[in-house]
DNA sequence: CTATGTCTACCTATTAGTAGGTAGACACCA
DNA sequence: TGGTGTCTACCTACTAATAGGTAGACATAG
């Protein structure tokens, strides 16, 4: 409980935006969640679209960070992609955080404040970048065997992740979620 | 313009919920699109979660209308699938209807009210059996090679379909759903 | 003294939903 | 044929609650 107030409230808005996305959640929500008046989270964070911008610079770079530190800790590529897979699994299975939440942003882009989208858009293209580097790095030392371009090969594995995610969620069976992506690794390394 | 009022007032809500999802959409949005006053779409449906549920009542029986007469239609099982994923094809690419309200409602899932919730969760049901059986009578055809059960691989085809649709959202790409999907279809009849 | 954080108290707009009434179509009966 | 009741569809006008957001007072720490 030695966090400061602003990551507080950036957290509970992570869980919130998870659970209901953007319209999902009020500050009302978060004020209750932590114990603090609405005006005070006002003070931290001017605006609702302000607020989610922070939060997705956050996640930006956390999941740069954890991206970076796979690549930097496993060399085997199938390796890295197991890590990628496994920190999903495990985040839906604890439920401890049991969406991403750009995929949730994702579902409402049409709505969302033109700068929340953009950071939405730039973490979907980031993260099919770095599947897409991981599989042609991997297909180059055949470990693993694609099926179409590396670019193509990650925009179907990062579909089935949030898919799974969804089907998880939908089904009420978070173990839906490894026998959907499990299968995609296997067929990869064939 | 001969349709009466509570079928376009559930056209709307359609449109209104594949674009933001259940929180997304108000009667006073509605009651903007059709012309006609708030209290008019309460005379119809009561409260937002019938509203709802009458809906996905009726996308549960076009739903199964549509399946059928793909079986029907079609004898073969790569056309049945085929035909499956040209309906959302067209559906993105013409931006008609740009996302299942099912795979909408479902990320949304933990703040939906009961039977909307569950009209949800049985959509995602019958959509997985009807895959099954597809997969099941193809692989029994041996015209598909199935890594899995076709129970898990009608959840993989199902994930990839929603996945799509989501990728297709975010990155501002329809096409990018087909260069998805496709590939799924020629895994499968490899 | 000033910067930071929190508070109370408020604002305006919008939310889902209600109360009560009106106009017209239809049926049935004298 | 005309009158009465009933039904459907819509309306205006309202409610209580909630949304995001603001103004200004107070406390406290450097």
């Amino acid at each position: 409980m030695t966090q400061i107030t602003s990551e507080k409230i950036l957290d509970v808005a992570q869980t919130l935006i998870a659970a209901g996305g953007y319209n999902g959640f009020s500050y009302a929500d978060i004020s209750d969640a932590i114990g603090i008046r609405k005006a005070s989270i006002h003070h931290h964070f001017p605006t609702k679209a302000q607020l989610v911008s922070v939060l997705l610079q956050r996640y930006a770079k956390q999941a740069e960070d954890g991206l970076k530190s796979v690549s930097a800790n496993l060399p085997n590529p199938i390796d890295q992609l197991q890590a990628y897979f496994d920190h999903w699994r495990s985040c839906i299975t604890k439920a401890s955080e049991p969406f991403c939440i750009c995929a949730m942003l994702a579902s409402e882009m049409e709505l969302l404040p033109e700068d929340v989208a953009s950071h939405v858009r730039r973490h979907f293209e980031n993260l099919g970048g770095w599947l897409a580097s991981v599989l042609k790095a991997g297909s180059k030392q055949e470990l693993f065997k694609l099926g179409g371009t590396p670019e193509n090969e990650a925009q179907i594995l990062m579909a089935s992740v949030h898919g799974a995610m969804l089907s998880a969620r939908a089904l009420g069976k978070p173990e839906i979620f490894a026998a959907i992506i499990a299968p995609q690794l296997a067929r990869l390394t064939a």
